[in-house]
DNA sequence: GGGTATTTTAATCGAATCTTAATTAGTTAC
DNA sequence: GTAACTAATTAAGATTCGATTAAAATACCC
């Protein structure tokens, strides 16, 4: 999740400066409007990937500016974050086009997390976009794709499977009959050496140009990824 | 936003029956699943379009039942419902794949109000037209009209429903065995290669005249729509 | 009911992938 | 240090997989 641009319309100085302060650690870039024309015209004025309102603000009341900025794009997050708790409140922010209404005071934290779902959403597309990773090691369960330090790198659906079950199971030895098992569907009695082959495919394409290997061999015991 | 199925995983009785009644008369289907393993078995044998789940349950608890729904079915929106209310709870929730996390007691208007705008977000509610988009392609899920560059493409119905899958899962990978369930109404144990041949048309109808090919084959694993 | 559009089955061809097998290299144990 | 074993590597053969085409079966429409 790269440059999430975040616009938070509070009026309260104080709150607003540590909310962006603690935002921008994590990575997102935050946009403060003091009342709601100011909100509006950078709304209108830059692109955001969600909005943070407070409903009492000192012109336009939150409510308001939520609605217009449903009107005009109707697919951005937006998380109303105010004093007002009760039942009524709440339902109108909802009612306003709000996808969530954070009642003050709140823990910092949980208005991470809550931040982290919305965008989840719209962002990256959907939710639980499972990532596996190991050093600079990167599979996508998804949409299969794997990446060693940013580099693209294809595989077979056999490789991919081995290197899952090898990744799931990192730092941690497997032997040739748990892989067997679990990747390959046979018992392992049978002779064949193709686990050998396609470690030897994969030790190929994952650490042959990289210094730092990643599939270690544990002669008699298996094989084991881990980054040491 | 016709026939909404919720789940609801529950294991208190009068609370639950509650709910449940409280949210038939809003129009709402309510299913209620005592306890995980019952809400797993629900989940995976009927098709749900939101799932509300209590946290503390007898068997399996409520972040496990949580990221077994996300992994199956990464769209859904859930909603958690529980006792538990600090601050690392919630994030717990989040984390594992909750869209909105509401602490009991709670009022049941805002359960609705937040179920409404859950509901909104999720694909099928989606206000101001249902259009399906990826690159240049658009789909009207409405008049089933399907563009290409802004050019109509006429598709049958079949093709129509493929595309619609495919592009509803862009950027992940879906197994025939997927499509098989999910398009045609079979189990793919049947050496059909119906899907196959389908794909075949569609990409002649929006792959074939534009440099910027949408449907892509992964080799031993199924077909992904992705622009790159 | 006839004709068209749609869906499904079937068969072919080529390429990608998987597997086997044999050789070379490496490791362990005595 | 050498025998015995274990693993890495390579190349070739076997098999599967997917694209494509054509034809058959089914559904749809007037």
């Amino acid at each position: 999740m790269d440059e999430v641009r975040i616009l938070l319309v509070e009026d309260e100085k104080k709150i607003a400066a540590a909310l962006k302060t603690g935002m921008e650690e994590l990575g997102f870039h935050v946009m403060i409007a003091y009342d709601g024309a100011m909100g509006e015209r950078f709304f209108n004025n830059y692109d955001f990937d969600l909005v943070i309102l407070d409903i009492n603000l000192p012109d336009i009341n939150g409510y308001a500016l939520s609605k217009m900025i449903r009107q005009r794009k109707r697919d951005i997050p937006i998380l109303m974050l105010t004093a007002l708790g009760s039942v009524e409140d709440k339902v109108e922010g909802f009612e306003a086009g709000a996808d969530d209404y954070l009642v003050k005071p709140f823990a910092f934290k949980e208005l991470i997390a809550r931040i982290k779902s919305l965008l989840r959403r719209s962002i990256h597309g959907l939710p639980g976009g499972p990532v596996l990773k190991i050093a600079d090691l990167e599979m996508n369960l998804d949409s299969k794709d794997v990446f060693r330090s940013g580099n693209k790198i294809s595989l077979t659906a056999k490789e991919f499977q081995l290197l899952e079950y090898l990744v799931r199971n990192k730092n941690r030895v497997v032997s040739r009959a748990d892989i067997a098992g679990k990747v390959w569907d046979i018992g392992f009695d049978t002779g064949t050496n193709v686990i050998d082959v396609y470690i030897n495919f994969l030790r190929k394409k994952i650490d042959k140009d990289y210094p730092l290997k990643l599939i270690h061999t544990q002669v008699g015991m298996g094989y084991i990824m881990k980054e040491t």
